[in-house]
DNA sequence: GTTTTTCTGAACGCTACAGTACAGTAATGC
DNA sequence: GCATTACTGTACTGTAGCGTTCAGAAAAAC
């Protein structure tokens, strides 16, 4: 009947005559929504608030998006697809392996710990329920992804003996949930505000090598 | 001026003549209120709702509880607490140490994917700025008292030589977020509903071999 | 120019809900 | 018995918010 996911069109014609529709606004009320819903959740956040701070009118952002679902649905997918994890830091070149392994845990850390992953995190625990699709899709696009390719990074080293890992699944799992560690939980819950540099660096040097003691090849 | 985690009293006599209160009933709306709330969030909930869950009318409901937000408050302390690890699985006895690490790791990993524990999470997670002294409450009670209690346990097994633990406290840690690990995300965001008996069995292996290997003593 | 479509701003209908008021009833102490 | 306090059920006030309607202005194709 109603195709939610995709922007509610008002008439079949696309675009053909008259005034065009301005994207700029679709965009700015998209950030808008994403910014809000991040802070005080699907809920707490009113789409009066969301016009009133992408700049545009209320009407405009009814014809853009079919209801407050489907932009929040659109918000969640726009976000999970900015986060997803880079190509770059998994190629870490001719390195040494736990400088590597560090980069990508920095990087990581990093991403996951931004404001608006954050919020993300937060929007996915909120409703399980209504949304589990977009659990579906952050799922794939998030922690799948991330740990298949470093699972492939695993097993290279494996097979050049830099590393002893028998199950890679497994072993990118742990990286990266020890990775993730307290510190992750502390802001997720709003007990801190943000990480100390000193507090970061001792998480993940820990965490790399805990990783590395535990699947060291056989002396 | 209002003393909002206590249950609001109506007149400075605490009980003397009269009707004396029916704590039952008190109880009674805690206990619908942390399942409500639980499912649907703090705005997902009906003062109306919580008070047809628990058989009592509204003004009682209001006589015992200032607000909404006293009753969440309420709510959350009472899970909190109720969700403390227990003293039991910490005394392992003498069994093998793998054996100690496997029956801990069970205990809690069955805790923290119980219904309340997830919804519990999900609050915690929901309204960071909200409540910060329930974050902090939370942290206490839970992540942090469990990890200090297993991080002297690892000191006990250090100094008995059965491990080869540097810091505690981050190896408490380690272990703690490898036992969570990828199910427990997988919960919290309404992926799956429940974990299968071998993909638990197997995470948790996975963890304490993983652990076992990485703080092994130095042969 | 005219036509067509999109924008704005304010107003509206409607529903949900927090919290209160009131009249009546039940349980206790005196 | 009486006074006092706690409970129930219903009805109410006020507010917030979703989604729509309307008149009019702006931007494009013709």
């Amino acid at each position: 009947m109603d195709d939610s996911t995709s922007p509610a069109r008002r008439k079949k014609t696309p675009a053909s005559r008259g005034r065009p529709r301005d994207l700029d606004k679709r965009e700015a009320v998209l950030a808008a929504a994403k910014q809000l819903f991040g802070i005080d959740g699907l809920r707490g956040t009113s789409m009066h608030a969301i016009a009133e701070a992408a700049g545009v009118s209320k009407v405009t952002l009814y014809s853009h998006f079919a209801d407050k679902d489907a932009l929040f649905r659109e918000c969640v997918a726009c976000a999970c697809a900015s986060h997803a994890p880079p190509e770059a830091y998994m190629l870490g070149g001719d390195r040494p392996l736990r400088e590597r392994l560090t980069l990508i845990a920095l990087g990581f850390f990093d991403m996951i710990t931004q404001p608006d992953a954050l919020a993300l995190y937060r929007l996915m625990a909120a409703n399980p329920r209504r949304h589990r699709k977009l659990s579906q899709l952050f799922w794939e696009v998030g922690p799948e992804s991330t740990m298949q390719r470093f699972a492939q990074l695993l097993e290279a080293a494996t097979a050049a003996g830099e590393l002893n890992v028998p199950d890679s699944r497994a072993a990118a799992a742990h990286f990266f949930f020890l990775v993730k560690g307290e510190h992750h939980l502390r802001l997720l819950i709003g007990l801190a505000d943000k990480v100390g540099v000193d507090a970061r660096r001792a998480q993940i040097d820990n965490a790399v090598s805990m990783f590395l003691r535990a699947y060291a090849p056989a002396t």
